[in-house]
DNA sequence: GCCTAATTTGTACAACTGTACAAATTAGGC
DNA sequence: GCCTAATTTGTACAGTTGTACAAATTAGGC
C-alpha cells in the first residue's frame, strides 16, 4: 500500500483541474501525477464526478470557516471604514492563503473554482451555489452596513466584480507581469490581496461617499 | 450549397465555446448545431485549432478597433476625471456590445475569451497575448494621466480587476440575480456596464487621491 | 446544358475517454 | 505466519474525439 495514495490522487486532481480545467484533465493524467492506476481513482472515489464533489468538499468548509471566523473579528470593528477594510480582507485572504497547513493552499484551490466556473460545468455549479452563496450573502449584508445608504444593486454588483478580479488574479497572473513589462510580478500573493483589497475598498466606498463629496463641493 | 456555412460554423462556435470551453465542445457539437458534416470543419478550417484562431481574428479586430477609436474620443476631454470615465468606457463597452452588427456580438466573443483565457487553453493564451495586450498597454498609459502620481502597480493591477471583473460579469450573471434575491438583473448588460465603470472610476481615482484626502483632513 | 472547381457528405481511422471488474498485492489483527 | 479485508493493478469495453480522404453534390462561367 502507498503512503495515503487518496490524498495524494485528490491533490493532483485540484493541481491538475486549477491548471487545464475539468474537461481536459484525464483520471489517467491524475492517475499518472500520483504514480497510481486508473483503477485506483474508480475504488477511491467512483467516479470522476464524485472525485471533484470530494475535492470541492474538502476546501470548501474549512476555507468558508476561516472566511467566517475573520468576519466575525471584523464585526467587532467600531469604525466603518476600518471595519470595511477588515471585511474585504476576511473575504479575500483565505481564498489566497493556505487554508489547512497541510493541503496544496486556498490559491490552488480557489483557482480550480475559478477555471470551473468559467467551463460552466453542470457539476460544479451546483457545489458552487450550495457552498458559497451563503458565505457572500453574509459578507454583503457585513458591507452594506460599513457603507450606509449604499443600494442593494452597487452592492450586489461590487461583490461580483471582487470575486471576478479575486479569479482572474489567480488565472492569468502573468497578464501583470507582461503589462507592466516585468516591473510588477502578478505571481506576488501578498502583493495581489493588498492591491484587490485597495481597489475594492475604494470602489465600496464610493457607493456611500456621493452625500460627503457633494457637501464637500 | 448552403447560403455561408462557413458563417453560420464560426458563429456556432463562438456560442458553444463561450457556452462550455474549447474542450468539451467537439467538432460534431459544432456541425450539428449548424446542420452540416463534420467534414465540413476540416474543409473550411483544417483543424480544431485553426478554427478557434479564425474565430478570435474575426473579433478581436473590430473590438479593438472600436476601442482605439472610443479611447481617441475620451483622449479629447481636458477634465481628468471625465475623461477617465470615459476611458473606462471606452474599455468595457466594446466588449459588451456587439462590435459589428452582423455578428452575434462582442458580449459572446467576450464570454469565449474569459472561458478560454480560464481553460489555459495554449492556443488561445498566444493569440490573446499578442492581441490584447498591446491595447491594453494604450489603456493604462491612457488612465495613468487621469490619476497623477499612482504608482504603475495600483494602475497594472486595478486594470487586471477590471478585466477579471468584466470576464466574471459575463461568465456568471445568475450569482448577481441569486444574490440579490432576484432584485438585481445579473443579464442585465447596459447595467452592468454601468456598475462596472462606476466602480472601476472609484478604484482609480483612489490611486491619486491619497494626498487631497489627507490635505481635507 | 456542360465542365471544372468549390463545396459538402460519408465513412474510416487511431487515439483517448470514463467506467467496470477480475486478478494480484498488501495491511494489520490474531 | 495466517487469514481476511482493504487496496492496487491490469485489462477490457463501448463511446467519443480530431483528422483524413474518397465519393457525391453543387455552383457559376462559358
Amino acid at each position: 500500500m502507498r503512503p495515503n495514495l487518496r490524498e495524494a490522487l485528490l491533490r493532483n486532481a485540484v493541481t491538475l483541474f486549477s491548471r487545464s480545467g475539468y474537461n481536459a484533465v484525464s483520471l489517467r493524467d491524475i492517475a499518472k501525477a500520483s504514480g497510481a492506476n486508473v483503477g485506483s481513482l474508480t475504488y477511491h472515489f467512483g467516479s470522476k464526478a464524485k472525485l471533484l464533489r470530494e475535492v470541492y468538499e474538502r476546501h470548501t468548509v474549512p476555507m468558508n470557516a476561516r472566511r467566517r471566523e475573520l468576519l466575525g473579528e471584523a464585526l467587532r470593528i467600531s469604525d466603518a471604514d476600518q471595519r470595511l477594510m477588515a471585511i474585504l480582507r476576511a473575504y479575500v485572504v483565505p481564498a489566497f492563503v493556505s487554508s489547512s497547513e497541510g493541503d496544496g493552499g486556498g490559491a490552488e484551490f480557489t483557482r480550480m473554482r475559478a477555471v470551473l466556473s468559467a467551463e460552466g460545468n453542470p457539476d460544479a455549479q451546483a457545489i458552487i451555489a450550495d457552498a458559497f452563496d451563503e458565505t457572500s450573502r453574509a459578507f454583503i449584508k457585513a458591507l452594506a452596513d460599513c457603507v450606509p445608504g449604499a443600494p442593494l444593486e452597487g452592492l450586489v454588483w461590487r461583490s461580483q466584480f471582487l470575486l471576478g478580479s479575486l479569479y482572474y488574479a489567480l488565472i492569468n497572473p502573468d497578464r501583470v507581469t507582461r503589462l507592466s513589462g516585468g516591473t510588477v510580478d502578478g505571481n506576488d500573493r501578498e502583493a495581489a490581496v493588498y492591491q484587490l483589497v485597495e481597489a475594492s475598498y475604494a470602489s465600496f466606498r464610493s457607493l456611500g461617499v456621493e452625500i460627503r463629496q457633494s457637501a464637500a463641493i
